[in-house]
DNA sequence: ACAATCCCGACTAAATTGATAGACATACTG
DNA sequence: CAGTATGTCTATCAATTTAGTCGGGATTGT
């Protein structure tokens, strides 16, 4: 299951990712655009401000930047960010017979979203628009 | 995250599996080899009998039987009978952008647990039996 | 009849998730 | 310096999910 948090987490850097090179993004404008609710996108954004992934600017004219370029930051470095250590499973089940396939699961799934970029998801998404633009004037 | 129902239920179908032709297993054989709560264990092989994975007898010498054979059940089908849908995303946050990669996740996570069936289980376990005791033999 | 078993629905407690609140720190502006 | 717009921190709360329990009922072999 992917919490809400994972979402808005990822939702958040996706504008960050937009933004790169801009000033600052406040709370309140991503909260806004990705309609996150803006007490708790605070807390998430301190998350991935303390595992590094991004800066924040005190006081006026301030907020939040990427830190690094979306073209080196994957889907994975933000869902551990947020998450913690995923799909773990509880060490009394840690069962040698399952623990090999648990452990594989957890690498399969750590290459796939370690794989997938930010600036995937930034072309990604400007496909999605170019498409949706032309659907309408035709 | 792996909930210790998951874990149960995947023990329990091992156990199953091992006696798979002998006398139905009740459920507090299994519940004290497992180390399973009883009342809780009851709910889960609930569960698996109503997927179609078990077959229940009742009244004395009653019990469980896995029906079919161990060669035939995955991980995986074990797994959806007690989570129901797994690594669901919510509908709000099924964003256009990010849903690919849900999907993709999902596929991935699925191929893996139902290429592994409880037969294979068995022999891994087997092997570590062995190897278990020509340690200690030595 | 009796005992051993599964069956069912309701219930509770603890943990996690999702979200909010208030006080505080920092930085720019005039 | 005063004022305002920001981020920072800790605590708290409500809703949901997970883990587990309970009491009684239904079924079957002896």
């Amino acid at each position: 299951m992917i919490s809400k948090k994972c979402s808005y987490a990822l939702r958040a850097v996706l504008a960050l990712s937009r933004n790169t090179g801009g000033k600052p993004l406040t709370i309140h404008q991503i909260a806004e655009s990705e309609g996150i609710p803006a007490r708790f996108l605070e807390a998430i954004l301190r998350d991935l401000k303390q595992s590094g992934l991004t800066e924040s600017l005190r006081g006026k004219e301030g907020g939040y930047r990427l830190l690094g370029s979306p073209r080196e930051l994957s889907v994975g470095q933000v869902i551990r960010a947020v998450e913690g250590p995923w799909l773990d499973v509880p060490t009394e089940a840690a069962d040698e017979v399952f623990s090999p396939m648990w452990e594989e699961l957890q690498n399969n799934v750590n290459e796939l979203v370690d794989s997938l970029t930010f600036q995937q998801l930034l072309s990604r998404e400007d496909t999605l628009r170019r498409s949706a633009v032309s659907d309408y004037s035709i």
